[in-house]
RNA sequence: GGACGGAUACCCAAGUGGCCAAAGGGGGCUGACUGUAAAUCAGCUGGCAGACGCCUUCAGAGGUUCGAAUCCUCUUCCGUCCA
């Protein structure tokens, strides 16, 4: 990358984040550029860090937004820390949920460490990416140095956010353990002195007053905390979480992940672009205004972010082939070109093709889509579900289910 | 430790002896319309059969009853108030 000024770096690094607060925001950025002109005079990088809850294994696109914006730190020559919370998951972060979280057990968490590392890594630098395990220092705390810690935040504090705030009144369990995280994260920050601390908007106190207010406790200049805004799911309503069912896992296919993508609302293309896409601010500029002028068509913006995001978890090659198999099927209303195969046998009726092939998951599924018009062979709907079926070629069901039904 | 209240389908939530496979909302699915967008409209949304009907399900285990999500007993979990 050419080398960018500081406001421009400033620019780049802010892009995307949320604080809910006008003077926070202006506060970080401020800081964030001395900072930045500090380290220049100073021939220093950066130290940036971001921690990481190894609760799942099979990451999504909304676990990647932080990653995104540790890159842009190291393409910009910062240093980069990839904290694993290894220690703070057996608590559980309360930070993002009404209720309490689950704890895991050591192995759990060790074995999520490992492979959220492999796939942080298709975004991240390894050769730039220290990783780290917080358990290497939180485990060594002493309870005097804890209480130490915790004399400089008050019950108050944690009773003024939100979460904790919403189940106290409701009148829902706010355990004192829960406290803890937010001392750990900000022991974090001080055991590593590092300047700036990335994160999403839930963990606004954790960063801004927990970490920077220990820090100082401390001695040390507190980390600048660069808080991500939230990445929306497919519905675009609500924030991309796996159990809701609105996710894009990293490991989807590319003909998944290019079509997942299209599913968004355009409503929140803008921060698909700002959270997960390699763009810059004045590229993503670009593409807003033209499409508030109506140069562009939305469509074609949401496929320039469709293969975008397909090229970067899988390949340039591989977004082509997935956006030319999306333009075919559902475009161009044709199938696609490779699906499973299923053998017909003989005697069996269309339900029976479409519950033994898995294309829907009872009989009862089944007549429901026929009776729906959902069924299709090679384009010609079939209306009977209990017809023998007609022969070989494409069983469609529904908009994208597909199978090649063979003799 | 004491006194209460709660646990219903994917989620929220009604239902307090038969008319309950269980209202309503959300979500999901299908169709129409589209740009596989949004919005909108319509239908569907436990399993088998698809005409009648049968089976499994209302935290778990027993019981009362011709009949229980609904009543009783015990168990588990959760919450509230008091100490």
């Amino acid at each position: 990358m050419t080398k960018m000024t500081i406001d421009e770096q400033v620019a780049l690094l802010m892009q995307g984040t949320e604080y809910g607060d006008a003077n926070l925001h202006q506060a970080m950025a401020n800081e964030l550029k001395q900072r930045l002109s500090e380290a220049e005079k100073e021939g220093r990088p950066l130290k940036v860090y971001c921690g990481f809850d190894p609760r799942t294994s099979d990451l999504h696109l909304g676990h990647t937004v932080p990653m995104r914006k540790l890159r842009q730190f190291q393409e910009l020559g910062h240093e980069v820390t990839f904290v694993v919370g290894n220690y703070t998951s057996l608590i559980g972060d309360p930070s993002d949920k009404d209720k309490l979280r689950p704890q895991l057990t050591a192995e759990e968490v060790d074995y999520n460490a490992r492979t959220y590392a492999e796939q942080a890594y298709k975004i991240l630098d390894a050769e730039k990416t220290k990783i780290v395990y917080n358990a290497d220092w939180l485990s060594k705390l002493t309870f005097a140095e804890l209480i130490e810690l915790a004399s400089n935040f008050t019950i108050q504090q944690f009773m003024t956010r939100e979460n904790f705030r919403l189940r106290w009144d409701k009148g829902d369990a706010v355990y004192l353990h829960e406290t803890f995280y937010a001392i750990m994260q900000g022991y974090d920050a001080y055991a590593l002195r590092t300047d700036v601390q990335v994160g999403g908007t839930d963990q606004l106190f954790n960063i801004v007053t927990a970490a920077r207010k220990l820090m100082a406790s401390k001695g040390v200049q507190p980390n600048i905390g660069i808080i991500m805004g939230i990445l929306p799911g497919t519905d675009g309503e609500v924030k991309m979480s796996k159990s809701l069912g609105n996710h894009i896992p990293l490991l989807a296919t590319p003909e998944d992940m290019y079509g997942k993508v299209m599913s968004v609302p355009d409503k929140a293309m803008g921060d698909f672009y700002r959270l997960v896409s390699r763009l810059t601010p004045p590229e993503i500029d670009a593409i807003e205004k033209e499409l508030a002028e109506g140069k562009v068509h939305p469509r074609d913006a949401k496929m320039r972010l469709a293969r975008e995001i397909v090229s970067i978890y899988h390949s340039e090659a591989a977004a082509k082939e997935a956006e030319a198999a999306f333009v075919r099927v559902f475009q161009q209303g044709d199938v696609p070109e490779d699906m499973e195969a299923y053998t017909l046998q003989a005697g069996q009726s269309v339900l029976d093709v479409l519950t033994d092939s898995g294309l829907v998951s009872s009989r009862g599924e089944g007549r429901r889509m026929v009776q729906q018009n959902a069924v299709s062979l090679d384009g010609e709907k079939l209306t009977a579900a209990l017809a023998e079926f007609p022969g070989s070629g494409v069983l469609r069901v529904g908009r994208r289910k597909f199978i090649r039904v063979v003799k």
